[in-house]
DNA sequence: ATTATCTATAGATCTATAGATAATGC
DNA sequence: ATTATCTATAGATCTATAGATAATGC
């Protein structure tokens, strides 16, 4: 019995495949990404991914040639196929001042953070495994957005509304915490059996982590 | 050839095992410690970690009858044999003001976390896969400190020096932050190419952790 | 007799590829 | 003729267990 009911496919060309509504190579990546997000690289077996888009195993061979392939399609496509992808080149900063400019920028990357979960996941995930796949999305990804974040951290130094430190540091530990600090949600679940995933939740998620980045957790 | 130089060991019962200088349990175990810090409980065979002692795969199975029980024994000599493991209760709170109790421990818990890397390690592949052993780690050995947590944390917000939110997420935000954050050093060496593992890098970081967690980005 | 080790192997994956099949496109 | 699919399978793991072996303990 097969649990998505879709049943067999037959083997066959099908029909005008560019014009089909949903191509193979589409759901394909979706399922990939899904579970990447979820058990990260090596824990997804290319049968798995099939077997989540109703494909046989072989299909992501086809489509892809090697499951290192399919993942690094998977990502390209989850950090791509969306407007609201974190681009700080966008964000319109000019005028402010760096104290505002800096809170723009961290309350924008906490945002997009929130609204990209299976981002998240495989950031962390690869970040867990140190691996030359985490150095692949960040030399691709995140690397180009890095010199926006120095020049604004640089200027709220100088201008002495942050504390001095190496920009570098500074800057890691920014987009470090504004992304792992989404995994709460499944430390909430395990200490406290709460469930924060709601949206309501989310939103409540952003402005406390926001508050804490921002302004620490001491009202002074 | 074998690299490690120790030659093929023979059968045989050993003299005394009780008296020998180190046990092969303890063995088997600190190479898991080491392995599942580095990639996670699903990329690790026990093959690898009985080649890491220099046995054979069947010893962890002998030693300690399945994967997951070695898991177990390794998560639980890690979180046990050590003085320095964060134990809250081990403070002395008493006398201190809500803002200083919240900052004695928050810091108490950051540096316990820079002592700790393959804790830390652990974690972070547990939180990303959302793994009953995750749920495991914390109702052992979490899950009895958060009483005090709670309890520091109502009484800073009663207080007034802290934003008034559920305790629930200002505690899992302030424990995971302060483990999540030591994920910064393979983001440095991805965004940078910079090495922030050396003991001085460590200081600073608990320095930077520790202002960015209490104070925040902004200097007020 | 007991114990700690090794060797060997069964059974279950998992990746990648070869080859059959059935449809469309020309 | 080309394409997208499926079936089948080779070769490489990986976990767990059975059984041989060589020591010690009694």
């Amino acid at each position: 019995m097969n649990e998505t009911g879709q049943g067999r496919r037959k083997p066959g060309r099908p029909r005008s495949p560019k014009f089909s509504e949903v191509r193979t190579d589409t759901l394909l990546l979706e399922a990939a990404i899904d579970l990447f997000a979820q058990r990260g690289y090596d824990s997804v077996s290319t049968g798995d991914i099939a077997k989540a888009a109703n494909y046989t195993q072989s299909m992501v061979h086809y489509h892809f040639g090697s499951k290192e392939d399919i993942w690094q399609a998977a990502v390209h496509r989850l950090m791509t196929s969306r407007g609201i992808f974190f681009a700080p080149s966008r964000l319109q900063l000019n005028g402010l001042a760096p104290a505002e400019k800096l809170t723009a920028l961290v309350t924008a990357l906490i945002e997009a953070n929130a609204e990209q979960p299976r981002y998240v996941a495989i950031m962390v995930h690869e970040l867990a495994a140190g691996s030359d796949r985490l150095k692949w999305i960040v030399s691709r990804y995140i690397r180009p957005s890095m010199d926006i974040f120095d020049a604004v951290i640089t200027e709220a130094m100088d201008a002495g509304v942050m504390r001095r430190q190496p920009v570098h540091v500074a800057a890691t530990l920014i987009t470090t915490m504004a992304a792992l600090s989404f995994s709460v949600a499944p430390m909430a679940q395990a200490m406290y059996d709460a469930d924060v995933t709601g949206s309501d939740d989310k939103a409540m998620l952003v402005q406390a982590i926001a508050d804490m980045m921002m302004h620490g957790i001491l009202l002074d």
